[in-house]
DNA sequence: CATGGTGATTGCAGTGACTGCAGTGACTGC
DNA sequence: GCAGTCACTGCAGTCACTGCAATCACCATG
């Protein structure tokens, strides 16, 4: 018999989530979370660094590792912004479609916490920076680089907020497709009369 | 003679960028802030929901108003990201060119800040979210909204990067076309065999 | 079996951000 | 003059987060 019960991390995760849809997310503290998990609020903080840390967990990180390596990993001859959909189309395959139920219910409470929005958008960043260093060394000049991961990151914010909504059932990776032509669509729409 | 020393707000944020460049922003007491200002803590949170705020200002609000009223007043026959575009070029001559030297100590701050580097980022998710906003009052559908208003806020990101460089001297408005042209070659070439 | 190391967990005391409330008193309109 | 407003203040309290020392099942070693 093990001194503790498992997954310690996991167990956090899951209170916090199901006391932030009962009683959002300002309205729920960190030691009501660990009580819930059978654990004490110290150690809640040996686990996530900060309160917002238990919703955004370590999934970010492995999606970014994936997006990035399979960057690199695609094919010579495509075009940046292929690459970039590359990547997200192999994320989209190996990570985000095991976890759609977690993301959609994960979604519904950041997007009704704006403190929670505005740290979402900071991830983003992060991500842009990741890709644009995958571009460069595809030896895409820096500019192009930057404009690319950011063309990458709103397409992927896109797709993600259609996946995630409750009547949606078609798949991931069919809607990064769909938004990378309705992206062009608009692009060329714009007469640049500047 | 007047009760109490004018500018109150001004004061705070004078003291504040003076301490946070003497001792960093995580070194520096909401306390300490307002005593230098010749003030007490709870009036300063009275002037700043949050010790964030004080850094921030209400530059951010102006520029988010001037763009979205710009989009709103935009030729009703422009493309939705022409329309984006417009209320960019405004807010680029009207606000961002004057607060050349103000941004710079800000600027140094909030780089030097991980924390407040996160919470830059993510005043972009309120950008987004007013310009998709004034998008659908212009009758664009919501998805679309929000995807021509990633794309608008990559773009300025892009191409205020370039702005900041040291040694640029292209006017922020040339820029801003020059980026729209760069996003569509990325676009166009991306082949979509997804 | 004894001994000691490891590591997840915990309690406790403390700091600092932030809030709600109940004032206080110079200024303002009447 | 007189009531009302409004910027500011003190105080008590909540909650996020930290550093430190202690606990104790588990494991490796002799």
């Amino acid at each position: 018999m093990p001194r503790w019960e498992p997954n310690a991390a996991g167990r956090l995760q899951e209170a916090a989530l199901t006391l932030f849809e009962q009683q959002g997310y300002a309205g729920t503290t960190a030691a009501e979370i660990a009580a819930r998990a059978g654990l004490s609020e110290r150690t809640f903080f040996n686990h996530f660094a900060t309160k917002h840390e238990v919703i955004f967990g370590a999934t970010a990180e492995l999606l970014l590792r994936t997006i990035t390596r399979s960057i690199v990993a695609a094919p010579a001859e495509a075009s940046p912004l292929d690459a970039v959909m590359h990547g997200l189309q192999t994320a989209a395959g190996n990570v985000l479609d095991g976890y759609q139920a977690l993301s959609a219910r994960r979604r519904q409470i950041i997007d009704a916490t704006p403190e929670l929005r505005e740290r979402d958008e900071g991830k983003r960043a992060g991500l842009i920076d990741a890709i644009a260093t995958a571009l460069r060394e595809r030896g895409v000049d820096a500019d192009a680089a930057f404009l690319t991961a950011g063309a990458g990151a709103v397409i992927l914010q896109a797709a993600d907020s259609r996946w995630t909504r409750p009547e949606n059932d078609t798949p991931l990776s069919d809607l990064l497709a769909d938004t990378l032509t309705s992206l062009r669509g608009i692009v060329e729409a714009a007469t640049a009369l500047h």
